[in-house]
DNA sequence: CGACTTTGACCTGCGC
DNA sequence: GCGCAGGTCAAAGTCG
């Protein structure tokens, strides 16, 4: 008995050629025919591409010498030629003055081919160097313009300081300075302990090891009292507590702030808890938003999801569809899934949330880069577009080593918002991002899933979510380095070449962006190495 | 029969 | 205070 393959979708071709029975013969006939038009495309063009080099060099030749038809032969019989002009054997005494000027003259002709690929490989070396340097360029300015930012923000931070000395008195302001500047601490921290269980199913047992034996919670909670608030309330809420609190954000802000004043008769603990609260409130409504081509009514993301409503928003014809989580009770995650109203073949994918339960990888990769996505949203303190070129911002140089158009965040949305954008084309505003960029590179595959992508770039930012655990947890992050690059340029160029050269995109890519990640992650760790100099100040 | 989708009603925040 | 828009709920319908 024989089954035969069933596509639900996607390409039928695809396994057609791969699975061929005997008793498929007519189908073979087909197939084969295919395989055969294929071939013969193949064949035909290159030999149209062979056309096209015989016609640069014609072209060449033509500037050089008249005798084009010799530099026909030459390209056919190059590599014979070599062999010719060392061979001084029987058919060398057969020649005569007037061939071996003729065999000269090839030679000529051939060596001036091999400069032009030269100079043409060279030329387009020039490019790709020129494009980076652009790059660099734009890159050094987004660097420095978020630089001036800073500095403005910590001027006007001295000011409302100073404005809150006069008023408060000088325990009072520092103290808030300091809640200000835990806040994106904070956020690290939340994330991956809003996903305990499948974060902890992730982590290696010595990675627990260090966990609990390199640095007890409660002692480097009761060894900072300021962090403790902040830990406890990452890690005592239940799932189904923060499943209220994603289902409804707005309850969040109504529940907390009467138990913060509960507890505390202290203003300073009172202010403290509030900004928990905002600060939780805001990691809540932290989305990522995934555009994606796909005539598919949703993308396939390795979670089971159930539709519990749908609605039209303002401004677009396409309903917007609510989906959540169901592979765990209580799950708090949802998502939107709606048509662009500009581009209908576009997919908006809008996530939210961290998963309470074990996923399986392909989902366990999605849930990643959304958690990894929203912690490196909230993990800076500035929403804006410059933020994406912050080293420590790992997503955004994971995804987008050398561009910036990939990814956007939305400042100017209800919920902070990071947008991954898997529709740029080849032909678009940035060819830049075709070359330089490995995912773009993948993604213009033809026959390129955009659901997958996710997946696969969940995979390396799963790795950094770990880090970003580690050093949200105040623990050494030297463990779980691994050799670093030395710069993203040769991260982006390895990744290229993997890309390239390996028939597997998928698992090539895979560690093409680990090894952008790990040059990444080799700088933020550095930076993470600064805090942690602080931070074990304060807690040791 | 259970899981899922559909769809109208309801709740909440926000701007005027 | 009112209307609007976004988001959620839950009853009814559908499907395997």
């Amino acid at each position: 008995m024989f089954r035969f393959p069933v596509s639900l979708g996607g390409s039928r071709d695809e396994t057609r050629h791969d699975q061929i029975t005997p008793l498929d013969e007519r189908r073979v006939v087909v197939g084969e025919v295919d395989f055969f038009s294929d071939k013969r495309d193949r064949v035909s063009r290159e030999n149209i591409n062979d056309d096209e080099d015989d016609e640069a060099s014609k072209v060449h030749v033509k500037m050089e010498s008249s005798r084009v038809e010799d530099n026909d032969r030459s390209r056919d019989v190059n590599i014979g030629l070599n062999l010719l002009t060392a061979n001084t054997g029987s058919d060398g005494s057969t020649v005569d003055d007037g061939l071996s000027m003729d065999m000269e003259d090839k030679r000529a002709k051939f060596e001036n081919a091999q400069l032009q690929e030269e100079l043409k490989k060279m030329k387009i070396e020039n490019q790709r160097l020129r494009e980076m340097l652009s790059q660099a360029t734009n890159n050094f300015n987004s660097l420095q313009m978020q630089l001036v930012a800073v500095m403005r923000q910590q001027e006007q931070r001295n000011s409302s300081q100073d404005h809150l000395l006069a008023t408060e008195g000088n325990a009072e302001g520092s103290k808030r300075q300091e809640v200000q500047t835990m806040v994106p601490r904070q956020f690290m921290d939340l994330g991956p302990s809003s996903g305990a269980v499948e974060q902890d199913a992730e982590v290696s047992s010595e990675e627990r090891t260090m966990l609990r034996s390199g640095s007890p919670p409660l002692l480097l909670e009761n060894s900072n009292p300021r962090e403790t608030g902040k830990r406890l309330l990452g890690r005592e809420e239940s799932p189904e507590s923060e499943s209220n609190a994603w289902g409804n954000p707005n309850k969040v802000s109504k529940h907390n702030p009467p138990s913060g004043s509960n507890n505390n008769n202290n203003n300073n603990g009172n202010r403290n808890l509030i900004d928990q609260s905002a600060a939780e409130a805001t990691m809540r409504k932290a989305r990522v938003s995934v555009r994606a081509r796909s005539e598919a009514t949703m993308i396939t993301d390795g979670c089971q999801w159930r539709k519990y409503g749908q609605k039209m928003a303002k401004g677009n014809p396409c309903p917007r569809a609510y989906y959540r989580c169901t592979m765990a009770g209580g799950c708090p995650v949802r998502k939107q899934v709606q048509r662009c109203a500009e581009d209908r073949s576009i997919l908006i994918t809008t996530y939210e949330g961290n998963h309470n339960h074990p996923l399986p990888p392909a989902a366990m990769a999605m849930a990643s880069t959304t958690t990894a996505a929203a912690s490196m949203l909230l993990s800076g303190s500035v929403s804006s577009q410059d933020n994406l070129m912050n080293p420590t911002n790992l997503l955004a140089r994971a995804i987008l080593p050398c561009s910036s158009s990939m990814a956007t965040i939305s400042a100017s949305a209800p919920f902070p918002t990071i947008t991954l954008d898997l529709t740029n084309s080849p032909n678009g505003n940035n060819p830049n991002m075709t070359t330089n960029n490995p995912l773009m590179q993948f993604a213009q595959r033809p026959g390129f899933n955009p659901a997958v992508l996710p997946q696969v770039v969940g995979q390396g930012l799963y790795y950094n979510q770990q880090q970003s655990k580690f050093s949200g947890l105040q623990l050494p992050a030297q463990p779980l380095q691994m050799a670093a690059t030395s710069s993203m340029a040769e991260s982006v160029s390895a990744a290229s070449a993997a890309i390239a050269s390996d028939p597997n995109f998928a698992a090539a890519l895979a560690a093409a962006i680990t090894s952008i990640i790990n040059g990444s992650s080799h700088q933020n760790n550095n930076g993470n190495n600064t805090n942690l100099a602080t931070s074990n100040g304060d807690n040791i």
